[in-house]
DNA sequence: CTAAACCCTGTAATCGTTACAGGGTCAAGC
DNA sequence: GCTTGACCCTGTAACGATTACAGGGTTTAG
């Protein structure tokens, strides 16, 4: 069992590319390794195991400042753990919300695919759509979704 | 009817703010238009239609780039209009991923949430399953996903 | 005559990641 | 010895769409 990785060796182990890793110490999520032979990053078991965390969390979709705030709950272990909760909570709310407007969004887009096969620009049932002033999405409020 | 708007009513009137219109001036998705009195931005009904049709576009979560290419279509009627057809099918196409992938993120977040109520954070459920090595949807390959 | 409400331009911030530029170090193969 | 390639370092800029500034000018209402 090796005890040091070079942060291309990180890299591999935990999918998660080297400026990733370099990114997540700049903002502090990763406290600066030790610096071996050449002034290269030297991680230990630990830092890979929290950077799997990262990387765990980036995949549920949680943003880094929670992700920040998850690693802070699980670097003091006699906190209380309830704010865990609310940012997965909060968290999952938000997912939910996104899957019904994409939901909304794919409705809507479904209406006018395949509607104008071969035919000119001038009469695209599409582009006449999109001039239409008011879409349904934003009259029930939706507004912008990141899609 | 009033025949010029500047943009402060534009952007009231289009629901897409000031900056925003001058940043699609900027990227080619609308015509500089005529500078009256002071040099102030000076729009007319069909620039008010074309702002309306980039915000649809939007509210479907079609980027900027696809909006530019059906305006595109827009503007040259003659075109053969398969091409409109084929950038709402693939973002139908994304949607539909994305919703997917979506939802089994919330999936798994929905096993942890509410798992540690009023417990420390060295016994929490869901910093426990932050540092678990392989996420379940990981294996499935869903990789990372914007939520 | 002054304060608020507009408008202008240009630049920088946001978020997370990637891609550079410009440099250093090491090992294998010729 | 000397080159090639694979690493590593730092710092900066790009991506996409929007927002927020700074620093300036004009108009309008009080």
């Amino acid at each position: 069992m090796k005890r040091h990785y070079r942060i291309g060796e990180v890299a591999t182990r935990t999918g998660c590319s080297p400026e990733s890793i370099r990114h997540y110490e700049k903002l502090g999520l990763l406290t600066p390794p030790q610096r071996g032979e050449q002034g290269y990053r030297c991680y230990d078991q630990a830092a890979l195991e929290r950077i799997g965390f990262i990387r765990h969390g980036r995949s549920l979709g949680l943003d880094l400042h929670s992700i920040q705030e998850l690693l802070a709950l699980s670097d003091n272990p006699d906190t209380d753990c309830t704010a865990a909760d609310d940012i997965a909570s909060r968290h999952l709310q938000h997912l939910e919300e996104r899957i019904v407007a994409l939901q909304a969004l794919a409705g809507e887009l479904r209406q006018v695919v395949h509607q104008c096969r071969g035919g000119k620009a001038a009469n695209c049932r599409i582009i006449k759509t999109l001039y239409d002033h008011q879409p349904t999405c934003s009259e029930r409020g939706c507004g912008d979704v990141k899609a």
